[in-house]
DNA sequence: CGCGTTTGACCCGCGC
DNA sequence: GCGCGGGTCAAACGCG
């Protein structure tokens, strides 16, 4: 089914797919519409029309894969808080699935921050690597990066279920991520004007993706925060003309291809079990991982590298 | 009181 | 034409 985004993960670099050329078969061609764009960018005029009348899979999806890390983890507020970004969307999720090739059930969310934003944006962990998790932006948002509520800056609310979340918040220095981190949070406030806040919904939109599996990766917890703003620095990357990159979905998703037996029971294993401390991932993995900051973009449309 | 999250059901699109 | 799967909507509950 769709293996679409299946995972440039799986190259352990996060990454973002511009466009949809997943969709391939069904798919439609990605116009524009980065998931998240500036406050500042003018919305796409593709943006909102498709998605808010189809119920579908519309077109403009951009893939963003991140370590699940980056998301899931602990959000120390001297980051979220600390660097306000000057466009944190609020996000609402509208459902949850669970996915077939998939052992990771997939969520919904759409933009809380403007009635009418169509901006969406699908979370799903990456099956070959659970370490990542894909998060599909569909749709522009239509306003600013305007933030009504100040609920928005501040972390949802938590799913009662959990007790108490395995949030490994102990030391928060590491000395590469951050690196790597700062580098990209940095470019992406000073492009954007900041990017970090933004990953508090991030991380609280990745609680479930968290909780679902369990990896036992070991990690710094640093990474998270530090991966939240890359992540959405890379958006933000993503909705500004990035270079075009390698597409590496093709590959994984080749991968992929050939297994998809008996994973439906893992699927269910998987949500079925709560694992405390599922996270973590090392933003440099390797020290060569070709990856900016942490996330990657990718550009499906770009079908350069795919054979 | 309001907002967000969660769960289930329904509908639509695509593939076979 | 049928079946499978994905995606969205709606209602209810809980928490802030």
């Amino acid at each position: 089914m769709d293996g679409e985004w299946s995972d440039g993960a799986a190259a352990a670099s996060p990454t973002v797919s511009g466009g949809e050329g997943k969709v391939g078969p069904r798919g439609v061609p990605a116009d524009d519409c980065p998931g998240l764009s500036p406050p500042v960018s003018p919305p796409a005029p593709s943006t909102a029309a498709p998605a808010a009348s189809g119920r579908r899979r519309s077109a403009n999806k951009r893939v963003v894969t991140v370590p699940l890390a980056d998301v899931s983890g602990p959000r120390p507020k001297d980051v979220g808080e600390g660097n306000t970004p000057t466009d944190s969307w609020a996000w609402r999720k509208y459902g949850q699935k669970p996915i077939k090739g998939s052992p990771f059930p997939r969520a919904y969310y759409r933009c809380s921050s403007n009635k009418g934003c169509p901006a969406r944006k699908q979370v799903e962990r990456n099956r070959a690597e659970p370490d990542m998790v894909i998060v599909t932006y569909s749709f522009e948002h239509n306003h600013s990066d305007v933030v009504p509520r100040a609920q928005q800056n501040r972390p949802a609310p938590k799913p009662k279920p959990k007790p108490a979340p395995p949030e490994p918040a102990e030391s928060l220095s590491s000395g590469s991520h951050e690196v790597a981190a700062t580098a990209c949070a940095g470019a992406v406030a000073t492009a954007e004007g900041g990017g970090a806040a933004a990953a508090v919904e991030v991380h609280d939109d990745f609680r479930w993706l968290y909780d679902g599996v369990s990896v036992t990766s070991s990690t710094s917890p640093s990474d998270v925060d530090a991966a939240d703003e890359m992540l959405y620095g890379t958006m933000f990357f993503g909705a500004a003309p990035p270079a075009p990159l390698p597409n590496e979905f093709g590959d994984v998703a080749g991968l992929f291809d050939g297994e998809g037996g008996g994973e439906e029971d893992a699927m269910f294993a998987g949500l079925g079990e709560l694992p405390e401390c599922a996270m973590v991932f090392r933003r440099h993995a390797g020290g060569g991982l070709p990856m900016r900051g942490g996330v990657k973009v990718e550009q499906p449309e770009e079908s350069t590298a795919m054979s």
